[in-house]
DNA sequence: GACAAAAACGAACGTTCGTACTATTTTGTC
DNA sequence: GACAAAATAGTACGAACGTTCGTTTTTGTC
């Protein structure tokens, strides 16, 4: 429990706000309606923020953090290399199925919603892209360092289509009701790893 | 020439409006500012449509309309099979590099903005969304009959990677400005099409 | 060129947006 | 429990939203 009061608050605006963003946007997301979810104040919401763009900027950093712990953390626990890189597709895949942000992946929709809008918030959601992306990138380059993958693969190469892979599965998945979205996904990534497998 | 003064305007109307709503999002796309860039009224422009609802409908039909015709249509030119196949792929990198819609795939960010929310655009969307795979899968299942890729393959499983490749494509092109998105994308369409391919 | 029909306009509606103020309540500290 | 500080509420604002309506202009036909 956090030392203030207004800490706690910030919060569960945040985690409320990352929901309603990842269905409605983060343009979409309004300070009125948040406010009415909440079951306070307009302006008493207004004042943790003291722009609409902080508040974005701010759901987003909250969005990140989700992102880290439910996909990222867990697949640390997996031995560096093959098995580790294998371990985030899985939890990629997974964190789309089980639901974590309840319009779908809250930075492929951020990414397509903001990809034609210079500004801060853009900016901050690009820097997190990449971000997202060294560390698959970096994933791949351990796995290949290893030994457990050909040692002539291209990170950025690789990365790219997995990433790819992801972005298509929430897309077939949330948009088209493709069920066997998650699976299909989950079967390109293992042939493109297996072929790649060394030893 | 069109017969009729009042479908010309719309159609200029929905060109433009296309073109906006590729940057801004269907959401974002305001009758108000779209008015004002045309240099017209907002209840001269209201009159032609008479919502919002059918206006971002109308504008859907179009950027079909003009998918079709800048991906689609071309690669139809290709003889039926492997070719063709290729072509449409090939047509699709290129119309992101074209830059057929200002803000990038209409499509693909129209998916994701609407896939949280119910309602008749979505449906509209997602009926389009259906179409196109389903020609990619067309286009796959005749490569397969011609003979010239393997008579093993999923024509969905492949479209659905395929489909994913060009979103990821989209997606590092626009937000995170990889100029070499293109060609990676190009690259593991290739490749994973020459492993197929028989004959 | 007359004249009905179609198209575009201008002004206003009620609502909601983000934001700015001031007041009130709640909190944490001594 | 007093009291300053922090958090929340209340009210109001100008602007923009989608929409309505009556008027004016433009169009196509005879």
């Amino acid at each position: 429990m956090l030392a203030v009061k207004g800490e706690r608050t910030r919060q569960s605006i945040l985690e409320h706000a990352v929901d309603l963003a990842s269905l409605e946007g983060l343009q979409g997301l309004t300070i009125g309606k948040l406010a009415e979810q909440l079951g306070m104040s307009k302006s008493g919401l207004f004042a943790h923020f003291g722009s609409k763009e902080e508040l974005q900027l701010a759901v987003v950093e909250a969005a990140a953090e989700r992102y880290i712990r439910e996909i990222f953390n867990p697949a640390l626990e997996a031995p560096r290399g093959y098995e580790r890189l294998m371990a985030i597709c899985r939890s990629w895949l997974s964190y789309v199925h089980r639901g974590v942000f309840p319009g779908g992946c809250f930075f492929a929709a951020a990414s397509f919603e903001f990809d034609g809008r210079p500004g801060v918030v853009r900016d901050t959601i690009r820097g997190l892209m990449d971000d997202w992306i060294g560390a698959l990138e970096r994933a791949i380059r351990m796995a290949r360092d290893e030994g457990h993958i050909d040692p002539g693969v291209d990170p950025a190469q690789l990365a790219f289509e997995l990433n790819a892979l992801f972005f298509g599965a929430n897309f077939a998945y949330h948009l088209r009701h493709d069920e066997q979205a998650l699976e299909r996904a989950q079967r390109a990534v293992e042939s493109r790893l297996e072929a790649l497998r060394m030893g």
